[in-house]
RNA sequence: GCCCGGAUGACGAAAUCGGUAGACGUAGCGGACUUAAAAUCCGCGCCCGCAAGGGGUACGGGUUCAACUCCCGUUCCGGGCACCA
């Protein structure tokens, strides 16, 4: 055995190894359990950063640790390859998308290799293949046809000097990114899937996802956002035929109605813009700016009266129509009822403008002033009604009832469950993408495209300009035949969003190799009771999973993959990494992100950071915010500096005892260097034993010295205490410090002597192995020296043995009032009486007792006594 | 703005179900070994106080024999907000 840890060597060998046992592989076998480990897997950005090496080392582990434990494990990757940074490299760098995507996958590929995981890369797929997404396509056309997809206006950024639609992360201040130009909303044809038809069963089925986090089944629930309300209609006060329709969950407010607001693209706004200039001007004014939820949300909430009037429809009161810059048109109807005595954004509106103020629920006497009303609305409060007529006096739902009763005796309303969760819209104006398979025909229509004819595939000589989509300039590619009446047609020239295709990829893992199907029977092996384990970033909390959810529960309807109606069983959300950012405005105002790597940071005694240059010209930089790895932020982190000088082992050991995977982590380097000292540590204390020959493993406890015996039970709890922290608590910060404590303990110890050295030779084996899913490398070649021929891939997980972990005596701590005073040792079977008898005989605690009697003595078994005088 | 998280030594963190706050590691300081350096090993390390003791987990309250942990309020930081992935 060589006595230097070199880590180049070392996991050389262990990669050709692994390679020659085909160890990663993954075959269907009944007759073992199953553990589909998967991994978000990565957008082909150019490198891996450090969010990356997170999140597939655990899944790496918890990979390993499943396989010791004898499950037959499958962990696949692949590459979420279609999207906009291909496009925008191709601009910067006059690449084409595909090459400079294909060439990102070959070098990330390379870098995954490297760090050695256990990944089955015959069952690699990336989505922009048409052998992948042709599968989509397919899908898409059946869809089509049960009208689970359809075609409606939707808005978009548009960049009017560019002449092209913008995603929201190109529009900056309400400017796009390129040009500067001022964007405005624009709306044209786009096709939708109807997930608003499974609102309810992915409501429901949150319940049932005990293997998710809390935090995320809190935050799709709100974000399908099922609320149960009243959608009514103000007759319009000229013409009562004609109507206006809300929706509202506060029905019980609703004689406080004095006026109503609608959104800018309203009919009735148009109508009124018509005669009246400045209302038209202010319409207009509503159109510019982007489409985000945010932008809108933060904006200063604005309105002008349209003169049209409409009628109470529970009293016929004339009640003003508004147009309010904070009215959604794509939420309800595009209205909404003001209440301003009883809602916070209308009384702020109502102020504003000066309008009246009618409170028709009771409030607290000395909460009653307009001053205290701010306060009270965050409450929630549902109070009685109040100057409400018929409704005095009625609480939250008998209010809600008679008004929503009397609404339908009128034939202007009912109730009505609404949810927040809109349908979503999958058409992109953009060149890299799954090109939607629909022709448009003159005569027919939109006709899907037959299944002999896919998959429409999408050009690859292309030149992208930045403006428009390459596609529709692109005759090839747009000229055809109907399919159904064979005269000239035109081909749908818009791709799809890319979480169509990470919506389903983790089912086609299961059989990558399937040209005939999209799925095939092995999906039902593969994902029986749903994948085992998925790993990825909080940041797709809401989107990516709840479209996965969505795609799983289409498939199952459309007959492709049994009864499974969820696809993960078990959900960990890695926290981002994150790291600084650095910027330089240029002359229009945009900024030029630069690498961390690149910076030099100034800081005070603190440590805070006062200023920072850029390493190539020592001129200042801007520091931006703190925020997540990114390409668009230049901030990654890349981590081959770290795998070429200390290896890919200490890259893995150090990323996961950084923290616990669920937290976020500022990236820092400092501290490497210690992950690597263990390592060499860790083979410097197998070398010295193996010096002196390998031995067989401890057995029993016989013939141990008292020292000796401690040791082994601290072996034997950090057996119990390892294997529960990567089953079931997931944490392997905790894992690696219970290792290293136990081999603080080993040296510590004196293992000469041939029952030592049996006990030191199961302390080292066991130690390498419960660090094997977390270290391979070094673990493979560790354990081939303590127990030469053996491979530690085929070893299994250690288990503690009851008989190691007897104890006879224990220390509790003695609290005196609740504070520490004192420790005793008691037999570990002592009973209540007996221990409060040692507490109250230690000296510590009878000092700070100062002579008063035990008013009342609290243990708590295994841990503390507290006495309280 | 709305929804969801987070905050503990100089730094990353631990304390798993309300029970010894700071395990494990980094940086630092002192020592051993060495001609020296590196490497390695040993020791010290929250604040006030001579001590006894007291205080301390972002901030302000509360519940409890006991609170980093539960409740109420606040501040700051991060994620998401439907076309970044």
């Amino acid at each position: 055995m060589q006595d230097k840890y070199t880590p180049a060597s070392i996991e050389h060998a262990a990669q050709e190894h692994w390679e020659k046992t085909a160890a990663a592989r993954a075959v269907e076998d009944v007759a073992r359990p199953k553990y589909y480990c998967l991994s978000m897997f990565p957008y082909p950005s150019g490198k891996l950063h450090m969010g990356h090496v997170r999140n597939y080392t655990i899944g790496d582990v918890l990979s390993r640790f499943y396989a010791m434990q004898g499950y037959n494990v499958l962990q696949p990757m692949g590459w979420d390859a279609f999207g906009m940074p291909a496009e925008n490299a191709a601009l910067a760098n006059n690449v084409a998308p595909a090459a400079w995507t294909y060439a990102n996958i070959a070098h990330m590929k390379q870098q995954l290799q490297a760090l050695g995981f256990a990944i089955d890369w015959q069952r690699e797929l990336a989505t922009c293949a048409p052998d992948y997404y042709r599968w989509e396509q397919w899908l898409f056309t059946r869809l089509y046809e049960k009208g689970l997809v359809y075609k409606k206006l939707g808005t978009v950024n548009w960049d009017p000097v560019d002449q092209t639609v913008l995603a929201n992360e190109q529009v900056i201040d309400g400017r796009g990114w390129r040009s500067g130009a001022l964007i405005e909303k624009r709306e044209i044809p786009m096709y939708y899937m109807k997930i608003t038809a499974y609102a309810e069963e992915l409501l429901s089925e949150l319940d049932n996802l005990s293997g998710w986090p809390e935090q995320v089944r809190l935050m799709q629930k709100n974000w399908i956002g099922k609320s149960v309300g009243v959608r009514f209609a103000f007759p319009l006060a000229d013409d009562p035929d004609e109507k206006l329709w809300v929706f509202t969950t506060r029905a019980d407010t609703i004689m406080g109605v004095t006026f109503v607001a609608v959104a800018a693209e309203h009919p009735l706004a148009a109508r009124a813009a018509a005669n009246n200039p400045e209302l038209a001007a202010f319409v207009a004014e509503c159109k510019q700016g982007g489409v985000a939820e945010a932008d809108l949300a933060t904006m200063e909430k604005k309105g002008l009266p349209t003169g049209i009037f409409v009628s109470h429809p529970l009293t016929g009161e004339k009640v003003e129509v508004w147009v309010g810059n904070y009215v959604l048109m794509s939420y309800g109807d595009g209205a909404v009822m003001a209440v301003p005595a009883h809602d916070e954004r209308d009384f702020a509106f109502a102020r504003k403008y000066g309008l009246p103020i009618k409170q028709v629920i009771a409030v607290p006497d000395e909460t009653f002033s307009l001053d205290g009303w701010q306060e009270w609305y965050a409450d929630k409060n549902r109070g009685v009604c109040l100057n409400s007529g018929p409704y005095d006096g009625l609480d939250y739902s008998r209010a809600v009832d008679a008004i929503a009763a009397d609404l339908a005796a009128k034939g202007l309303g009912e109730k009505k469950t609404q949810f927040r969760l809109r349908d979503w819209g999958i058409s992109r104006q953009r060149y890299w993408g799954c090109p939607i398979p629909i022709i448009h025909c003159p005569k027919c229509g939109d006709v899907p495209v037959p299944d002999d004819q896919l998959p429409v595939v999408l050009p690859e000589n292309v030149e992208i300009t930045g403006a428009g989509s390459p596609l529709s300039r692109l005759p090839e590619f747009y000229e055809c035949k109907c399919p159904k009446c064979g005269g000239a047609a035109r081909r749908e020239t818009d791709t799809m969003d890319t979480f169509f295709e990470s919506s389903w990829y983790f089912l086609r893992y299961a059989c990558p190799d399937n040209a005939t199907a999209m799925v095939d029977e092995r999906v039902a092996y593969w994902c029986k009771g749903g994948i085992d384990q998925y790993i990825g970033g909080i940041e797709h909390a809401i989107l990516h999973l709840l479209y996965a959810r969505f795609f799983t529960k289409l498939m199952r309807d459309a007959g492709l993959i049994g009864d499974l109606g969820e696809p993960f069983a078990n959900l960990l959300t890695q926290g981002m990494v994150v790291a600084p950012t650095f910027y330089r405005e240029g002359e229009n105002g945009k900024k030029q992100w630069l690498n961390p790597a690149d910076v030099d940071v100034s800081t005070d005694e603190k440590g805070r950071p006062t200023g920072a240059t850029l390493k190539a010209d020592g001129q200042p930089v801007i520091i931006g915010g703190t925020e997540k790895m990114s390409k668009s932020k230049n901030n990654g982190v890349d981590p081959q500096a770290l795998i070429d000088q200390y290896g890919a082992d200490t890259a893995r050991l150090f990323i996961m005892f950084a923290s616990p995977p669920d937290q976020s982590l500022e990236w820092s380097d400092a501290g490497v260097e210690g992950a690597f000292r263990f390592l060499r540590r860790l083979w410097k204390l197998v070398h010295d034993h193996v010096q002196n020959g390998v031995t067989a493993v401890c057995a029993s406890g016989d013939g141990l010295s008292a020292a000796q015996t401690d040791l082994r039970r601290k072996l034997h709890q950090t057996m119990s205490k390892v294997a529960d922290d990567y089953g079931r608590r997931k944490q392997f910060n905790t894992a690696i410090a219970a290792v290293m404590e136990l081999l603080n303990a080993c040296d510590k110890t004196d293992l000469s002597g041939p029952a030592g050295r049996a006990l030191a030779q199961e302390a080292l084996e066991s130690a390498v192995l419960l660090l094997f899913p977390i270290v391979p490398h070094i673990g493979q070649a560790l354990y081939g020296e303590l127990k030469p021929g053996a491979d530690a891939c085929r070893a299994a997980f250690p288990q503690a043995d009851p008989a190691a972990l007897k104890q006879d005596e224990i220390e509790l701590v003695v609290q005196v009032n609740g504070k520490l005073r004192g420790a005793i040792r008691v037999a570990v079977d002592a009973d209540k009486a007996a221990i409060e008898a040692a507490a109250l005989a230690n000296a510590e605690a009878v000092k700070f007792m100062d002579g008063k009697a035990a008013k009342k003595i609290v243990v708590v078994p295994g841990r503390l006594v507290n006495i309280v005088v």
